[in-house]
DNA sequence: CTGTTAGCGCATTCAA
DNA sequence: TTGAATGCGCTAACAG
């Protein structure tokens, strides 16, 4: 029935003083063994180094980071209105990131954007440094945040900011031109929004790679659906108001292909016999619905990875530019395309 | 050229020294006013927190958590055996468990398991507690960290620690119940192994459905793929190896139905008209797939959250008994099963 | 090479 | 009701 106070400690926590008793020499000294500092000698450093493994001296972290001005704490910050769509593949960037810092003793201090906020931990002053993904995030929140505090972006890039993206222009290219390999020379463009910028990046490949066959660009082949959960629906439906149907059909990102490939077949429309499908993300799902979706592959653990090195970079001082690094694609191909399949 | 020094502090940070200053009174009575604690004068209370608000002052956290010993950070650990198959599942418990903690003012960490080793954040002291995700966490480690501070175990349970499990009993027994439903007698039952607590767990509820149905057990209908990649493919190549095949599957998790359904298509088998399936967990893929698969809905957000707050309450000393949340679930009916299509 | 001193920024006794 | 003193555990100047 009694209330419990919190974090009653089992054992006494050992602490500097307690390894610097025990080694006869002063707490300063034992701080210095612990971590390479100054000059002294061998046996006085492997001494106290042994005792402190002994005695489990576990350095306090606060009292540290409070000393250094350095809390070894990333932010990774994820805009709420990529959570229930984009998971898995945040999951993966969160994933890849998480292995780099915690190699180089980091933690991730994992928070979901919301209102376009500023994440609390970074608000509160407890990371060294914010990691922030998807094209959500607003402008003004970064440039806020840069300039309290070393920020790499990812999945997104604005001048000023070091950014990890990939190369969405020539990915989008690359899947429109697989398609008009095929023989497809009215080929639709669907898309959630054309404001986002990374798919304005990938509507620009998807003219470019028109233009480079000679094939006229038809505003009327591009379908928006706005950006709500049923977008592709939305798009299919314009799509079907379409006068002649366009032979193949290259989705912004997999969602609206998966959504474009069910909505042609609950009509009758076979893929890719009738209609030919491509995406772009290439995630989880892609390789599970029928056809196989084709779809631009996006490294996702590469971005993470990517990201977190950047933002150590950063931190340490070793780089001087800010610089965008801007992943190169693949281009993964299955049956939806019109290809046999994989 | 020149190496820059970490943080460079743009603002010089405002503590409470500057605050009891511009309010002339001590670091004491500011530490009270917006900590509320003790009696003091409301107007000078609120003349410091006013002055602290224009101040734009910004409590310490490090300094904070050095002096009271709370820390508001809360680790949450995953299994990196879960990494790339369940990513979906846990990044959606995870954005649960952060919405909780963030109302609350606490932090997430996130951190991978690897190697069955404790997380550092846990092992450096810098978390409060800690919430540990998945099957995959061993007991020695659970029992380890236990006795150094509250935990709370996500779908995964062990004597003596609190948890949040689904009831994996009623759900497979449900699900079984319904391909029973469908005049289905001969029922494989498809799992990784039987050595995981939950797959055991779900394994009792397919031959609890049996029996409560007349349904004699036969062994031969249980098939293991093992913990691997290709888990599905070797219990479906077992699978064929029957000579009366079954007239339906029902398929440990989502993953080993689908890998089910991929095999029979393979072989030319019709799904649902041929062979019936089922799987458990009714993650992203199940609608997905062809045909979309019927499957035991596991509350993600719903563990998330009540494992957070689980936790608060663990540390704020409301939770007197160590208790366990077992979420009920339902069956999220699709066509896989037989049922006309969704 | 090592010990002493003085903080880091806050909370918390104890007096007043 | 408020202030002064002390300490949380560690690092970093400065002496020695």
């Amino acid at each position: 029935m009694g209330t419990r106070f919190p974090s009653i400690p089992i054992v006494m926590k050992v602490t500097i003083r307690d390894v610097a008793k025990a080694a006869g020499v002063s707490p300063s000294t034992v701080s210095r063994a612990l971590n390479g500092k100054g000059r002294m000698r061998p046996e006085t450093r492997e001494r106290i180094l042994r005792i402190a493994r002994e005695l489990g001296f576990r350095p306090n972290p606060l009292a540290k980071g409070l000393a250094t001005k350095m809390n070894y704490c990333i932010g990774v910050g994820i805009d709420a209105r990529h959570l229930p769509i984009k998971r898995s593949f945040y999951g993966a960037v969160l994933e890849a990131i998480e292995e780099v810092l915690d190699r180089e003793g980091y933690h991730l201090v994992f928070s979901v954007i919301r209102n376009a906020e500023a994440p609390r931990c970074v608000i509160e002053g407890r990371v060294d440094g914010v990691i922030l993904m998807g094209t959500d995030v607003r402008g003004e929140l970064v440039e806020k945040l840069r300039e309290k505090l070393p920020l790499v972006l990812v999945d997104y890039h604005l001048p000023g900011a070091a950014a990890v993206v990939t190369d969405n222009f020539g990915g989008a290219k690359a899947a429109v031109e697989h398609l008009i390999g095929h023989g497809h020379r009215k080929i639709a463009f669907v898309v959630e929004t054309l404001s986002d910028p990374n798919f304005k990046e990938r509507f620009e490949g998807y003219r470019a790679a028109l233009e480079a066959h000679g094939i006229l660009f038809d505003e009327k082949l591009v379908f928006e659906g706005g950006r709500r959960a049923e977008s592709s629906r939305f798009a299919m439906e314009k799509f079907f108001e379409t006068r002649e149907m366009p032979t193949a059909i290259f989705g912004a990102n997999d969602h609206m292909a998966i959504g474009a490939i069910r909505a042609l077949k609950e009509a009758g429309i076979r893929v890719p016999e009738d209609v030919a499908v491509a995406g772009f993300d290439d995630g989880d799902l892609a390789p599970h619905v029928t056809p196989p979706l084709t779809s631009v592959h996006v490294p996702r653990g590469e971005m993470g990875r990517r990201a977190a090195v950047l933002l150590l970079d950063l931190l340490r001082g070793k780089l001087c530019t800010v610089k965008t690094d801007i992943l190169s694609i693949t281009l993964t191909i299955r049956s939806s395309c019109g290809c046999g399949s994989t």
